[in-house]
DNA sequence: GTCTATATCAAGATAGAC
DNA sequence: GTCTATCTTGATATAGAC
């Protein structure tokens, strides 16, 4: 029933945390085992439990930084741009294919919001209300179609001959203002 | 590299997917081992791999039903009906709703296209493109919102006052013809 | 088609000393 | 904050006999 509380993080913990999240990034999600992090950092794997309670929580530091990467991606990217559902779509695309093991750990499991840094994914959501003109429920539907457009493509669920970039087109015409 | 050859089922091999089918959806994943589908046969796993040379074969029989079974949802669901847009929609997610391990299995993950039965993909895809007019983006791009939609409320990644009904509505309406 | 015995491997996590 | 030693648990898979 982990009922953890989160704590800011300390120094170390973050050090610890980008660690294991380019571990991540450079390894895939078997580089993000206790031992590998702790390989990198040049310790043994049982010193990370005075860092972080466990393995979750050590994820949710890393999910968190992901979603300050994202908003700050989102935020550089609509900077002076006029169709701002465009944008913040090639945004979304960009940042899933520089960081494929990211966006998985970010997007394709539960995840206990408690543990997160507060407020990290409605920084990233706004945008993405925003871009669809305000409507809640149209932007969690505008999500929905781009996570599932992602994931899809990450796990190459679409057939080889699909053209991405056409279906990316048509679906997002469906979530111009109305 | 596994460059397997996919061959006909054998009876036997009908019976363990089937039974393995049956522990997936009432256990979750762990049911899944070669070990807890052994047991459910009243056998030893290392039986298991004169039937299936390795669990991905296992799975990919679970998976080729799975494919079967959407396919008849959607075929069942579509006769006579006069919006096929929101019948197949509602059809695809009534099946996720009932078989959310299967449909973690059949679409959260690669999946070696070999190793499943010919043809299973296309059947369950057929009703898709039909229901949005013919156009295979289209439908690539509301298979995509579908599966968005339907994986992130099972991670439980909308927010707990989101109002998913309204959202799926709000995304169909632009899948429609245009 | 099933068995026993075993290989092989890896994971997260804890106790207690320094 | 880090260490060593260890617990606990689990998994897929193979060899070879019956």
């Amino acid at each position: 029933m982990a009922t953890s509380v989160r704590r800011e993080p300390t120094p170390r913990a973050r050090e610890i945390a980008a660690v294991a999240l380019d571990a991540l990034e450079t390894e895939g999600p078997d580089g993000l085992s206790m031992r590998r992090v702790a390989e990198r950092l040049g310790i043994r794997a049982p010193s990370l439990y005075k860092h972080f309670p466990d393995k979750k929580a050590l994820e949710a530091a890393i999910i968190s930084t992901g979603f300050e990467l994202l908003a700050e991606a989102f935020e550089v990217a609509v900077e002076g741009a006029d169709d701002r559902l465009d944008t913040v779509a090639g945004a979304y695309r960009r940042f899933a294919a520089k960081h494929p093991h990211l966006y998985r750990l970010m997007t394709a499991h539960e995840v206990n919001r408690e543990l997160l840094a507060p407020g990290v994914e409605e920084r990233a959501a706004r945008p993405v209300v925003e871009a669809v003109g305000g409507d809640r429920d149209l932007a969690r539907a505008a999500w929905a179609f781009a996570h599932g457009m992602t994931i899809l493509e990450l796990d190459r669920r679409f057939p080889p001959e699909a053209d991405l970039d056409a279906a990316w087109r048509r679906g997002l015409d469906g979530f111009r203002r109305r």
